[in-house]
RNA sequence: CGCGGAGUGGAGCAGUCCGGUAGCUCGUCGGGCUCAUAACCCGAAGGUCGUUGGUUCAAAUCCAGCCUCCGCAA
């Protein structure tokens, strides 16, 4: 059960391991995406239409009907990467294994959707994958199997996301194997030390210069590629992708130089590396200084 | 037919309303200055103004269609 592409990727590793066979998938109903608004079909969907896997998208899981349908399947085990819902007992119940979980944090900590991003968000230096057992609460169950990765000075949420993914869906299969096996050893999480990492929000991604750099430069690692950290100029958004923190300070606000451009913050300031203008596209920061004509000492607001 | 912005030398923009010899900031190349430089000074190259058609003595500019990109909303 998963949705997005990282569901997608462990659904491929699953098949490609050839140790275990899939007798269904269940992602979300199919949605309208992008500017034309395109019924599309979640990633897993696809993959799975490519193997031949029977697929289903139920409204709800909390049916006596969708969990009879689910237990036609008479699965060992379900997993579950990304699909958005939390699973009611009587689902959780069927498969004789239970229910797995991969959660893209190192739990206890990040419980919740959006845990790389919070990651980076928080400039952790660290982060991880864990598997753990479904039980009926948020990414409370218990850990099965854990991997640690380092988390790059300068990498967005995006490209750590490729990089959980990878090590994800590997550990997945390794742990599903496990499993088979008989070869796991569930550990408790500690409530106590959980935290939670909701959805991201469109007004979390609106900054000034105010703030410290450093608290600027992870919030804009944080939220790209979506929702995109910006500050406004005269009028309009300009969203900033990529930035690196520089020493020089002055006023919040004013630019520093135009080439690289450089902008001082609350504390220290920021060489804004990539950028993208309401209605235009994304470029260096040097060349949106250039078409705006900036010199040291001008206000980035407009 | 959801709302809106945009396509102009290599990059980013101005010029379009009020048609009349292509402009700005930056980059590139050459030269100069300097112990030196991503700094500064001088000079040069580089554009069928997205595309098709229409109006006109004359279209980047006005009119119609088409293509592409993007922001918002979902």
């Amino acid at each position: 059960m998963g949705t997005p592409d990282i569901a997608a990727h462990c659904l491929e590793a699953l098949l490609a391991c050839k140790q275990h066979e899939v007798c269904a998938v269940y992602t979300r109903e199919d949605k309208p995406v992008g500017r034309k608004q395109i019924l599309t079909a979640p990633p897993v969907k696809q993959v799975a239409l490519a193997s031949g896997i029977p697929v289903c998208q139920p409204k709800t899981l909390r049916t006596e009907d969708a969990a009879e349908t689910l237990r036609s399947f008479a699965p060992d085990l379900v997993v579950v990467v990304a699909y958005g819902r939390i699973l009611p007992p009587e689902v959780l119940s069927v498969p004789r294994y239970g229910c797995i979980n991969l959660h893209v944090s190192l739990l206890p900590k990040y419980r919740g959707a959006a845990p790389v991003q919070w990651a980076v968000l928080n400039g952790d230096r660290e982060t991880g994958v864990t598997i753990m057992q479904l039980d009926e609460g948020l990414d409370t169950g218990d850990i099965l199997a854990v991997e640690k990765l380092a988390i790059g000075e300068e990498e967005t949420s995006g490209e750590l996301f490729e990089r959980v993914t990878q090590t994800g869906a590997q550990l997945l299969v390794k742990t599903v194997g496990d499993i088979a096996r008989g070869d796991v050893h569930p550990v408790p999480q500690d409530d106590a030390q959980a935290t939670l990492a909701p959805p991201l929000t469109k007004e979390m991604a609106h900054f000034d210069f105010s703030a410290p750099a450093s608290k600027l430069h992870s919030l804009i690692l944080g939220l790209n590629p979506w929702p995109a950290a910006y500050f406004d100029h005269a009028g309009k958004k300009v969203k900033v992708l990529r930035a690196r923190i520089a020493p020089q300070s002055g006023a919040p606000g004013t630019v520093l130089a135009a080439k690289p451009l450089t902008v001082a913050c609350g504390e220290g300031s920021l060489i804004l590396d990539e950028v993208v203008p309401e209605g235009s596209r994304p470029m260096e920061g040097s060349a949106w200084a250039a078409g705006r004509r900036f010199r040291a000492g001008d206000s980035v607001y407009g």
